[in-house]
DNA sequence: TGTACATCAGTGAACGCGCGTTCACTGATGTAC
DNA sequence: TGTACATCAGTGAACGCGCGTTCACTGATGTAC
């Protein structure tokens, strides 16, 4: 009663089902290419199956590629670990850099991804309808904004700054760095910025534009 | 030796011609509904044109689309008029807020017709052939990076504030206040920002984050 | 142990659709006489 | 002025391609005897 086994798979004795191999082959697909142009061949052939064998495992390229940006955010997650700043050790500018270099990161990974889903609502529906990967559930905003008020707490911030606008700008300046390099489609997006514009950008938001008061 | 003319053009005595025809008539619809979707033939019924005239005047989809996006960016920035800051009037930070504003709606205009064409690259490329349409070819944030310079000149700003680092900071916002929507396609993209959320921005950049020096 | 059979996930050629693009044809206009 | 003809932008049916999806068939495995 043990009917035919996929290809790919005869030679795990016990290895992952059909339905997780093929997610983590269009996971592997989305983290080298991104999903512009991606078909439901290219991840068969990715998964070495043939390409009906989707159709008894999911029900067609829209959920699969939902659970697929899902592992994939997941996994570029795990792989940077946690948010690199702690309150209270060392400085507060050196957190507020690593978080830059951090949320660059994450969104370099996560644009090309999201990129090619944009005329595909519904796969976006459905990765919505999953619990958010980032931060257990509660997305880099918040993470940072946790953050920042807790350094707030010890007094290492001013106690009238806004833990969620500076959190807003510090995720907005992610993207600002990250999407003209998608638009211009030069070349792959590194996640390195330019040299001193992180420090700059950090010392800005520490420091603020108004002049010192001199009343 | 005057041929056909086209259906849509044989009121007007001496109209447009049937190219800026039909680059209005794209323009109308990315503006309308973005170009996810955005067929030849959706364009072709929009300007009220057979199908096939559209490579008399044109190489093909890909040079209408990119002048058609063109022209949509200079038609919000006509629309929306200037910066609407001038370094010496007013408050910095009320030109600020007003900057935030405008940013937005620029945004709001642009990322639906920006994101439809993100598998289509060769449209991006010709597009970024084109002068930068905004800001007499500086594009947002040397606009914005010129004005806080000017304030800067004025004593205004903090001697030593970085303004290219803060127009990044604000053109970031934009982005960041306006993909999530794209992203989760929640509907039409609005460009008004929750109330308060501009104030909070814009006085956390202002203000800074560092508590007060206390030597 | 050996043989015939039933099961059903896997297979991949084929389907149907929508798209960008082509091209044989149309017909309004200018020209020749 | 009137008629026959030449021009060529406009027209839209048809083409070709790539895609997501389907489904008749395959064949490895477990079961019955």
């Amino acid at each position: 009663m043990s009917p035919r086994k996929a290809a790919a798979l005869r030679d795990g004795l016990d290895g992952p089902s059909l339905r997780e191999h093929m997610i983590a082959a269009a996971e592997r697909l989305i983290a080298r290419r991104g999903t512009v142009g991606l078909t439901v061949r290219d991840i068969a052939r990715e998964a070495q199956v043939a390409d009906g064998v989707l159709y008894n495992h999911f029900e067609g390229k829209e959920e699969l590629l939902a659970l697929a940006l899902h592992a994939h955010v997941r996994s570029v997650e795990r792989e940077l670990g946690e948010l690199p700043a702690r309150a209270g050790e060392g400085t507060v500018a050196e957190n507020l850099r690593a978080c830059v270099a951090y949320g660059l990161a994450l969104h370099a990974a996560f644009l090309p991804a999201f990129a090619g889903l944009l005329p595909q609502p519904e796969v976006l529906a459905r990765f919505d309808a999953l619990p958010n990967p980032l931060g257990d559930g509660r997305g880099l905003r918040t993470l940072l904004a946790d953050y920042l008020r807790a350094e707030q707490d010890l007094g290492r911030l001013a106690p009238d700054a806004d833990p969620e606008a500076a959190a807003t700008l510090l995720v907005g300046v992610c993207h600002e760095l990250v999407l003209p390099r998608l638009l211009t489609g030069s070349g792959p997006i590194r996640a390195e910025a330019p040299a001193g514009l992180v420090d700059a950008l950090v010392a800005t938001l520490m420091n603020g534009l108004a002049p010192p008061r001199s009343s």
